[in-house]
DNA sequence: GAGTGCCTTGGTCAAGTGGCCAAGGCGCCT
DNA sequence: AGGCGCCTTGGCCACTTGACCAAGGCACTC
């Protein structure tokens, strides 16, 4: 609204304090977990005082909601290149888990904090369906992936892509899951080949190249 | 030790409040989530005083311990005279996998507990190895289920059953936490298909059978 | 330069939290 | 019967938590 004044300086302080505030937590609850991101070990860490806080947010509950809503997404834009049609079908799904997986093992507490957030909001009555637009949302991305990946590879799927997604989508959240709890990288990464074996068994290649 | 003397009834006591207060703060943070879970609380569900809880447990990290410690098997007996040589290996790979599931969707809440404590179990140093106890715990059952699966359903795998097994681990997981947020049923079982005709495809059947 | 409205701050509050303890009670053994 | 030792209890403590608020300050507009 007002935004349309010259310099909305102002509004601007009080949104950007929002975005300080949204990043200290999420730095607090990657370090020390959900459980101890207090409003005032929030705004330690933003280094406001401890009154910024409901200055900004009407609640705490705000903030996780928030929180949840500004996903942290994974980019996959740099493995595209890597990926041929000449290549065994397994070899180019295998890239591409392999390429979002080595995001995830560069930030383990982010999914640590993802879990933890998730399952606390599914607690609140209000904050209930954030998880589901969540997944709903990572699953369009994930469709998105595998049809491009498609694409790229020159694949046919002999399911449906949504399914496959699903499963997909399920099976990462699984693994990560399972890698929080043994942090054996090998088996975590020995699993997603096993899994990119299975649904290359899925897959056809498009019409033969000519040679 | 002095369990030999005649009547132990004492000590029973102390055990026996033990597990009631391990019993109802399992109820407890079913119903309101982990972090209602308080001491107090916990006491009023086992209709117990308050200061009870401090005498039968050193602190509330010990009854987090105790409480992953005790973890919640799931029964998969009842499935196996369903299974048979005879019929589809998809099916009968998928007839333990709802059957699993079926079992997991009675106590979503359950579920999201061991969510719940795990991630926060993660966080602390002196508990973290517990989830991956746990992981390596459902990880034997779920080996064992393969091995059984192949005597009764008369299949052989073309990948190491422990590797097999940490993929089925992984999954389930990963269902359940996708469940557990969208909460569709009709959507985890079409995944647990989806997955049991991919693990078929990892096995063969035995010898043919003479007819 | 005064005024207006957003921003900023430290202090305060009530409600809870985990943990502790001293007093008492009950049952068992001698 | 008497005494000993394990239970049991309610109350207490220091501390933390989310939330609120009144006082002040800054920047921009007229």
């Amino acid at each position: 609204m007002s935004d349309r004044k010259k310099a909305p300086r102002k509004q601007i302080r009080a949104d950007e304090r929002r975005r300080q505030l949204l990043a200290a937590s999420l730095r607090v609850m990657k370090r020390e977990g959900i459980a101890a991101a207090t409003t005032r070990a929030i705004c330690a860490e933003a280094g406001m005082p401890h009154g910024a806080f409901h200055y900004c947010f009407r609640s705490k509950r705000e903030l996780y909601a928030a929180l949840l809503a500004s996903d942290i997404e994974i980019d996959l834009d740099a493995v595209w290149p890597e990926l041929s049609p000449e290549a065994d079908p397994q070899e180019n799904i295998r890239k591409l888990l392999l390429a979002y997986w080595s995001q995830v093992e560069a930030d383990p507490e982010a999914q640590l904090v993802l879990f933890d957030l998730g399952s606390f909001v599914l607690r609140d009555p209000e904050l209930q369906e954030l998880p589901g637009q969540e997944y709903r949302a990572s699953l369009d991305r994930a469709t998105g992936y595998i049809t491009r990946l498609g694409d790229e590879a020159g694949l046919t799927y002999l399911c449906e892509e949504h399914t496959l997604a699903e499963l997909v989508v399920t099976t990462l959240n699984g693994v990560a899951w399972s890698w929080l709890a043994h942090r054996d990288s090998a088996v975590a990464r020995a699993s997603l080949t096993q899994f990119a074996e299975l649904v290359a068994g899925l897959t056809r290649r498009k019409a033969a190249r000519p040679v």
